[in-house]
DNA sequence: GTTGAGCGTT
């Protein structure tokens, strides 16, 4: 998808995969594979993007044939001004060649890049000399990501419960996950609200939630209606008028 | 229309 006119890296024997951060959400393969491949040969370029929105995550994957040139493509496009920001280059943690990396062999030019890249932020170094890089999270820091992630998840939970009554697979699952969420709080809405409703009276459940789930959403009434109403009124004075003709009256008197 | 410090396949 990502690639620039190929589809699946099978061609790919052993390759090395630079990480592209703090590019901009705009920035495309297309964009990166001239300023990469003019480092060296470029085997190519994975963007993940995010598969609710589609759009760029802000990081890109270059695959490098040899590991000199993705090197030189760190140290040179490293800090390179791309569509007005700096992005950083660096190997990749996970990929094909990560077994390499864990030799060691690429160890010796994993951190030169760090020093001479700080030139973006200084918090970078600060945080990252006091946190670790383990602090670091998949999440984005936008805000409503983490909401969009777990009212997904609450939605295929939703639908599977729904689609199935119960199923042992829903069970397993739900105790896999239930740890995680009876330590993070006791009891959840969404346990509550399916257990709830057909271990206690729903009545009072209902009532209680009633202000809440009560608001008035209900709308003037729709304008379809209103049209015929319209017409109708319309056509009353007619009719009145027609009623009220002395035409008629006048045959009675 | 936005954001940000992040490691991957549609």
């Amino acid at each position: 998808m990502s690639r620039f006119g190929r589809s699946g890296p099978p061609p790919i024997r052993d390759t090395y995969s630079l990480l592209v951060l703090n590019i901009t959400f705009r920035t495309t393969a297309d964009d990166l594979f001239p300023l990469f491949d003019k480092y060296g040969e470029v085997v190519d370029i994975y963007i993940p993007r995010d598969r609710r929105t589609g759009d760029s995550r802000g990081f890109a994957f270059v695959r490098y044939k040899y590991e000199d040139e993705a090197q030189k493509a760190v140290d040179r496009l490293d800090g390179r001004l791309v569509d007005g920001r700096e992005m950083m280059v660096q190997f990749a943690k996970y990929g094909p060649n990560a077994e390499r990396i864990q030799k060691g062999r690429i160890m010796e030019t994993v951190p030169k890049p760090r020093g001479r890249s700080r030139s973006r932020s200084p918090r970078r170094g600060y945080r990252d000399d006091h946190r670790g890089r383990d602090s670091r999270r998949r999440s984005r820091s936008r805000s409503g990501d983490r909401y969009g992630r777990d009212r997904y998840r609450e939605r295929d939970h939703h639908r599977r419960s729904r689609s199935r009554s119960a199923s042992p697979d829903d069970y397993k699952r739900r105790g896999r996950d239930s740890p995680s969420r009876s330590r993070s709080r006791s009891y959840s809405p969404d346990d509550d609200r399916k257990g709830g409703r057909d271990s206690l009276s729903p009545a009072r459940r209902s009532t209680s939630r009633s202000p809440l789930k009560t608001p008035p959403p209900r709308k003037t009434p729709p304008p379809r209606e209103g049209s015929p109403a319209r017409r109708n009124d319309d056509r009353s004075p007619v009719g009145r008028n027609d009623d009220r003709s002395p035409g008629s009256r006048s045959p009675s008197t």
